[in-house]
RNA sequence: GCCGGGGUGGCGAAAUGGUAGACGCAGCGGACUUAAAAUCCGCUGGGGAGAAAUCCCCAUGGAGGUUCGAGUCCUCCCCUCGGCACCA
C-alpha cells in the first residue's frame, strides 16, 4: 500500500489562500450574476487586539452559509469592511499615546490578515472602511437629505454626557445609567442643543414591520420592547384658574380613582401652578431634581418616593373634584407628557407615594385579586354610571365620554426617543453643516463634500461640551455658502452608528465616487439576502440601519423600506461562564489556535462547540476531535486518490447512509444548524471507514458537503482527486428520497406504553403484520401474558404500541 | 417588577408527542511500541438479577395534569442567562 501524504494544514491553507486570491476567487462579477446572494456579517470594529474569538465564530458561521449558497448554484457576494470610526479608537488611541489616524490603518492591516487566515470567501475588491473620505462624504451626503427633509433637527434637551468620553451618548448607549463603554462611570443629565433624527416618527412603521421580517424572534422581542408601544389617552385636566394639562395614561378606566396629578420636577407649568406659600420648597426641589443625574433617578425605583405639594389643585375630569398638584421626580419629563394622574388603589407606585404623602386611596376596580391590585380583569366600581363595566369596555366608553367633552383622546405612546446624533469628539465625519448669524444652520452644499476631517494632533476632548475641531480657527471659520457672510462651521462629529447605517447599501458600489450608489447595482444586490450577526446590536445598529432605509427609501434614493428582509442572530461565545472582555482578561485570540489546528480544524470547532444560533462556552478540549475528524476525511481522500481505476458501486448500507448524511447536513446547513451536521458527517465516515469503502462514490460527496466547513482542505482532496477545478466551481450534491430511506426498518413493541421489544419489517408494513410479529415476540409475550389486547396504537415504520 | 432564552451523563450536546443521551470530549480496558505520543479495537447515565447471552427498575430542575405514550403539551414552583426598567 501507498503511503499518502500526510494533512499539513498550515501548508495547505497557505497554497488555497494564495491561489484564491491569485485566481480572484471569490470576486463575482456583479453586473452580470446568477441568482444573486448578498450574504452579509456585521463589519467589525478594528481594535487593537485584533480579531477575536467572538468574530469568528459569526464570520464562520455566515460563511458556511455563503459558500454554501454558492455551491447550491447562487453567485454569492460576500462583502467584508471596516467599522472604524468611533469612541472605542479615539480612547484607545488616547491610551496608548499615538493618533487614530496612525492607528487605524495599522489595525485594519492585522484584520485583513486575520481574515484572510481563517478563509472567508470576502469579496476584498469591495472592502471599504466608514473612515475613508470616499465613504464617508456620503454619510455626511445622507445627513444633508435628513436635513433637507426636516428629519434632522436642533433641539435642547437633557442628554446623556459621559464625563469619561467628555462626550454626549444616545441612549442606547446609556446602560443602566452607566456609560457602555465606561461601566465604572455614571452618565450626567446636562441641558445641550444637539443634533437629532426624527425615528420616532417612524416608530410605528419600524414595529408593524416586524411583523413580516424574517428575523430571529429574539431580534424582534428585543426591538418590539425598546419601541415600547403604549395604549391610552390623553386626558385633558383642568385648573380652577383655567390652566389646561395634559396627561398620558394606558388606564383612562381607573379615572374616577385619581386622587392626585404629578408632574415632573422639569415640566414646563410647574411655575404658573405653584401657589405663593409653596415656591420656596417647590424650587428647592426642583433644584435638587436638575441636580441629579439620570442614574440616581433610575436607582431611585426602590427608595422612598419623594415629591413637593404645588399648592393648587385641578379637577378630575370624570368627578369634577378638586386633586392637589404635585412635583414628584418618578414622573419623568421625557416620557408621554410629563405629567400623570395617580391612582394609589390600582398602581404599585401611585400607592407608594399616595401612602408616603397620605393621599386619598379609592379603589374603582373590583376584582378577586388582593389590593392594590392593578389587574385588568376586574369590573368597575365608585365610578358612577361606568360601575359594572369590565376594565377593557370602559377604556373604550369613558374616553368617548370624555372626548365628547373636549377632555380626552385616544393616544398611542412610545418609549422611542428621537436619535440623538451629536458627538463632541474628533474621531468621526463631521456634521456637513455652517452656522451663519443671518441664515442658521446651512447644509453644506452637496459639491462641497466631504467635509474632510482634518489631521490634528491635539484632538484630546474637554469637558468644555465642544469639539476638538472648534480649536482650529483655519477650518472652523468657512463662508455661509447662502449668504457669504462669515460662518462658523458645525465642530461634533456623527455617531458612529450613522456610519454603519448604511455600510451595506455602499458595498457593491465600492467603485462609485459621483454617488453614493449605483442603482442598477442596488437594485440587483439590495435588499441584503442573508444577514448574521450578533444581537447586542438588535436595539442599535439593526434599528437605526432600518430607519435610515426607511427614509432613503421614501426619498426615492433606494426602492425597499426594509434593508434585512432576512436575520439571523448568532449565540454569544463566552469564556468560563462569563462574557468575553478585556476587563476581565478572558478574550480569547485565534491566531494560536489557527496556527497550532488550522483554519478549517478550528472553524468546524466553532461550529461543533453547541448550537449556532445560542453560542456556548469556549473551552478548547474538544477541539482534538474535529482534527481527528479531518485526519480520517485527509487519509480516507488520500487513500481514494491513489487507487487507481473505475469505482466499485457504494454496499446499499453505505449508500443509504450517504444519502441520509446529504440530506441532513443540506436541511440542517440552511437551518444554520452547523452543529447537527458535522455531527452527521461524522457518522457517515465512521460507517464508511467501518465498512472499509474508501472509494470515489463515498469520498467526492462528503468532500462536496464538508467544502463549506473546511473549504481549504477540501479543495486540496478534491485536487488530489483529480479534479481541475475548484471546488467551489461545484455543485452541491443531490440527495435520493428512496435511496434515502431504509428497506428494512425496526418497530419497538411497547406494552402500556414500555418498550418490551423490537421488530424488523418492510418500510410500509401495514399494522396487522406488525401485531402478528409482535404477538410472537417472548418478551412481548411476557407482558402481555395471555391478556387481551384492548387497544393498540401504531405509528408506521416507528411504534407499535399495545394496550392491555 | 416586566419581556425573552435556558435547565438532559463527568463535560459540550442530540432527540417532527413515539427506543432519552446521536456526535464529540474526557475516562477505563486492550492492540501496536523498548517506552511514550499518535493510531486502531472495545467499554462507558444510575441501581439491581444472572456464569453468560440477557433481563428488570430508576432517570431529562421540582410538584401536579393531559395522553396508549411526555425531555417535548398544560398548570404551579425553583434556579440560571440576556434585555428593559419609577415608561404612567
Amino acid at each position: 500500500m501507498t503511503q499518502v501524504p500526510s494533512y499539513d494544514p498550515a501548508a495547505v491553507e497557505a497554497r488555497w489562500q494564495e491561489r484564491w486570491a491569485r485566481e480572484h476567487a471569490n470576486e463575482p462579477d456583479l453586473d452580470r450574476p446568477e441568482r444573486p446572494f448578498y450574504n452579509l456579517m456585521m463589519f467589525p470594529y478594528p481594535s487593537a487586539e485584533g480579531l477575536h474569538v467572538g468574530n469568528m465564530f459569526a464570520f464562520t458561521g455566515a460563511d458556511i452559509y455563503g459558500r454554501f449558497k454558492r455551491l447550491s448554484g447562487h453567485t454569492v457576494f460576500e462583502p467584508i469592511g471596516f467599522d472604524a470610526f468611533g469612541i472605542h479608537s479615539e480612547n484607545y488611541a488616547l491610551s496608548i499615546g499615538t493618533h487614530p489616524g496612525k492607528l487605524i490603518p495599522q489595525n485594519i492591516d492585522t484584520f485583513r490578515r486575520q481574515l484572510r487566515q481563517f478563509g472567508g470567501m470576502f469579496d476584498w475588491r469591495h472592502e471599504l472602511s466608514t473612515t475613508d473620505p470616499r465613504y464617508y462624504k456620503w454619510t455626511q451626503w445622507i445627513f444633508l437629505q435628513l436635513f433637507k427633509a426636516g428629519l434632522a433637527f436642533r433641539k435642547k434637551g437633557a442628554v446623556n454626557w459621559c464625563p469619561k468620553d467628555m462626550s454626549v451618548v444616545a441612549n442606547e448607549q446609556v446602560i443602566n445609567g452607566y456609560c457602555e463603554r465606561h461601566p465604572d462611570t455614571k452618565v450626567e443629565l446636562r441641558y445641550l442643543e444637539q443634533w437629532f433624527f426624527a425615528i420616532s416618527k417612524y416608530a410605528e412603521r419600524l414595529l408593524e414591520n416586524l411583523d413580516w421580517l424574517d428575523w430571529s424572534d429574539s431580534t424582534r422581542t428585543l426591538q418590539r420592547n425598546w419601541i415600547g408601544r403604549s395604549e391610552g389617552a390623553e386626558l385633558v385636566i383642568e385648573t380652577p384658574a383655567g390652566l389646561k394639562l395634559t396627561i398620558f395614561t394606558t388606564r383612562p378606566d381607573t379615572v374616577f380613582g385619581a386622587t392626585a396629578l404629578v408632574l415632573a420636577p422639569e415640566h414646563p407649568l410647574v411655575d404658573q401652578l405653584t401657589a405663593q406659600e409653596q415656591r420656596r420648597a417647590v424650587n428647592a426641589y426642583r433644584r435638587d431634581a436638575q441636580r441629579m443625574d439620570l442614574v440616581s433617578r433610575k436607582i431611585a425605583a426602590d427608595k422612598t418616593k419623594t415629591g413637593v405639594f404645588l399648592g393648587s389643585y385641578a379637577r378630575n375630569p370624570a368627578t369634577g373634584e378638586a386633586i392637589p398638584i404635585w412635583i414628584a421626580d418618578y414622573v419623568l419629563m421625557d416620557y408621554g407628557t410629563g405629567a400623570i394622574m395617580i391612582v394609589p388603589a390600582h398602581d404599585k407606585r401611585d400607592f407608594e407615594f399616595a401612602t408616603q404623602f397620605k393621599l386619598p386611596i379609592r379603589e374603582v376596580i373590583r376584582s378577586d385579586q388582593l389590593l392594590p391590585s392593578e389587574t385588568e380583569n376586574g369590573v368597575l366600581m365608585n365610578s358612577g354610571e361606568f360601575d359594572g363595566l369590565p376594565c377593557r369596555d370602559a377604556k373604550r366608553r369613558i374616553v368617548a365620554w370624555l372626548a365628547a367633552k373636549g377632555l380626552a383622546a385616544p393616544k398611542v405612546q412610545y418609549r422611542l426617543h428621537d436619535w440623538c446624533i451629536s458627538r463632541q469628539r474628533y474621531w468621526g465625519p463631521p456634521i456637513p453643516i455652517i452656522y451663519c448669524d443671518h441664515c442658521g444652520p446651512v447644509g453644506v452644499p452637496e459639491k462641497d463634500l466631504p467635509v474632510e476631517l482634518p489631521f490634528i494632533e491635539d484632538f484630546r476632548p474637554d469637558a468644555s461640551g465642544v469639539s476638538p475641531l472648534a480649536r482650529h480657527k483655519e477650518w472652523y471659520f468657512v463662508k455661509c455658502p447662502q449668504c457669504g457672510a462669515q460662518g462658523r462651521r458645525e465642530t461634533d462629529v456623527s455617531d458612529t452608528f450613522l456610519d454603519s447605517a448604511w455600510y451595506y447599501i455602499r458595498y457593491p458600489s465600492t467603485e462609485c465616487d459621483d454617488r453614493p450608489w449605483d442603482p442598477k447595482r442596488t437594485t440587483t444586490w439590495l435588499p441584503v439576502t442573508s444577514y448574521i450577526g450578533g444581537n447586542e446590536h438588535a436595539v442599535l445598529h439593526l434599528l437605526y440601519s432600518r430607519f435610515i432605509t426607511m427614509v432613503l427609501q421614501e426619498l426615492g434614493h433606494v426602492a425597499f423600506e426594509e434593508p434585512f428582509p432576512k436575520f439571523r442572530a448568532h449565540g454569544l461565545i463566552i469564556k468560563d461562564g462569563a462574557k468575553m472582555s478585556k476587563s476581565r482578561g478572558n478574550v480569547v485570540i485565534p491566531d494560536a489556535y489557527i496556527q497550532k489546528w488550522g483554519a478549517d480544524t478550528f472553524r468546524m470547532y466553532l461550529m461543533f462547540l453547541g448550537p449556532f444560533q445560542e453560542g456556548g462556552d469556549f473551552r478548547d478540549e474538544g477541539i482534538t476531535g474535529i482534527r481527528r475528524f479531518l485526519d480520517k476525511v485527509w487519509q480516507l481522500a488520500q487513500g481514494a486518490a491513489l487507487t487507481p481505476g473505475a469505482s466499485p458501486g457504494l454496499p446499499p448500507t453505505v449508500e443509504r447512509k450517504l444519502h441520509q448524511t446529504i440530506k441532513k447536513v443540506t436541511v440542517d446547513t440552511e437551518g444554520l444548524d452547523y452543529n447537527t451536521a458535522i455531527a452527521a458527517m461524522m457518522e457517515y465516515i465512521n460507517l464508511v471507514r467501518e465498512q472499509g469503502v474508501g472509494s470515489r462514490p463515498a469520498v467526492e460527496p462528503l468532500l462536496l458537503l464538508l467544502a463549506p466547513y473546511a473549504p481549504h482542505v477540501t479543495e486540496e482532496l478534491w485536487a488530489a482527486l483529480g479534479h481541475g477545478q475548484s471546488i467551489f466551481r461545484e455543485r452541491w450534491p443531490a440527495f435520493d428520497e428512496r435511496l434515502a430511506a431504509a428497506g428494512e426498518v425496526e418497530v419497538v413493541v411497547q406494552v402500556n406504553g414500555k418498550v418490551r421489544g423490537r421488530v424488523n419489517v418492510n418500510r410500509g408494513a401495514t399494522e396487522a403484520e406488525v401485531v402478528a410479529l409482535a404477538m410472537q415476540e417472548e418478551s412481548v409475550k411476557k407482558f402481555v401474558d395471555g391478556k387481551p389486547v384492548r387497544k393498540t396504537i401504531y405509528v408506521p415504520d416507528r411504534v407499535l404500541n399495545l394496550v392491555i
